[in-house]
DNA sequence: CAGATTCGATACACCAATGTATCCAGACGT
DNA sequence: ACGTCTGGATACATTGGTGTATCGAATCTG
């Protein structure tokens, strides 16, 4: 899965977008490990290789690269659950009718299969949520990336139920809210326990609460 | 519902245990209002009314006040917990059976109905899970802390469904994790959108998943 | 009530980060 | 190849926060 890393917008020299693209790079390490306001720009561009110079040249504020750091991985992520669902779509009908956890497990497991390199993306997305929980104009553009995602999911996990002929005894809007915060917190859990491979252990995590979950939220179609 | 604030500890003058609690009292506004980072010693001290001689006289620094921020509103939470238990126990046995998603959802009501004042709270409860996220050493704490609640969660939900002669037909441990995190991201909505009671906020939106969510995943006793 | 002690206020020295003004090199158009 | 302009480096002034050393007042003890 590598999907075009954002192209250079209209009127931006290739050099222009070059360092932006390796400065917000080095935006998603510092924040990530050390979180926005532990971070100093001078951070950021040591890690980038260049001096504070080049990022004023190139950003208003610590701030304004967050966003765009954040609006980027938003995107890759968005893009990604949209090619997926695509996927989904060509693949099509009914495979077996199956109702049963086995078959739900297998189901999670290939969602699961999707997700890669979230580990700092989960951090900075935590940073994300806590900055937009204080400013209104930041909660904006929160809950709308938010929701796309959620619809995007909802659609996903709809389709891949519908081509084992089953679907959802609620609303799948919530169920995806339900399905993205568990994930969510199962990344949390992996962090937070201190393995190497966050990736993997959030999955395996998942896999425990998922499907036993999702196999009492479906009936047949 | 008004739980001992904090006794003063051994050996720790009337005087000084004051000033500690207005101390923590001040972080408990200006971290929620600006997060960790953003704020300054100063800045708290002045809030509290003192100056940063009286902090540096209290604490080692500012995360030590984080986290006996965060120590004391964990366990003000946890004993609420332990008293709706014991409460629940008192109350005891069964009413009528249902398994329907009425009696459900008066039951989620009521349990909902023992959340107050989690607005700052969880701003904070973002703030630590982050914070112990990047730090191996938080996070011990951090996860035994998540590990009482749960259980006196999964111990409250439980005894309350069997009052209605219910049980899960899941690990109430599990259910007791996602239903804390329902409420958080409903909390988490709620701050958010920016209305002004975001308690009564979170509660309604957890309305809209909860009920629906348990009726699900319950069977007769 | 006097002496002792605790605790908070004040003042100072210090450092890290910021933003800006200026300079210079190399990319790019012609 | 030459001149122009874009963009990154350098240097500087300023600010905000920190921690400590010292002082004085309130509180406790005998």
């Amino acid at each position: 899965m590598s999907i075009d890393s954002e192209l250079p917008a209209q009127g931006e020299s290739a050099r222009r977008h070059k360092t932006r693209e390796r400065l917000i790079d080095a935006a998603y390490e510092v924040f990530s490990e050390h979180g926005l306001h532990a971070s100093s720009i001078e951070m950021v561009t040591e890690a980038a290789g260049f001096t504070r110079g080049a990022f004023y040249s190139n950003f208003e504020s610590k701030e304004e690269l967050f966003f765009a750091l954040a609006e980027r991985e938003n995107g890759l992520r968005l893009a990604r659950l949209k090619i997926a669902v695509e996927a989904q779509h060509e693949r099509g009908s009914v495979s077996s009718p199956g109702l049963d956890e086995e078959t739900v497990t297998e189901l999670v497991r290939s969602m699961l299969a999707l997700q890669e390199n979230d580990t700092r993306w989960f951090l900075v997305l935590g940073e994300f949520r806590l900055f937009a929980m204080r400013d209104q104009k930041v909660a904006q553009r929160f809950i709308a990336r938010q929701h796309e995602i959620s619809v995007e999911l909802a659609e996903l996990i709809t389709l891949a139920l519908a081509s084992v002929g089953a679907r959802f005894s609620l609303d799948p809007y919530i169920v995806a809210g339900i399905v993205s915060t568990t994930y969510e917190t199962a990344m949390q859990q992996a962090i937070l326990s201190g393995v190497d491979n966050a990736d993997a252990a959030a999955a395996a995590i998942a896999m425990r609460t998922l499907p036993a979950l999702i196999v009492r939220l479906i009936e047949p179609a």
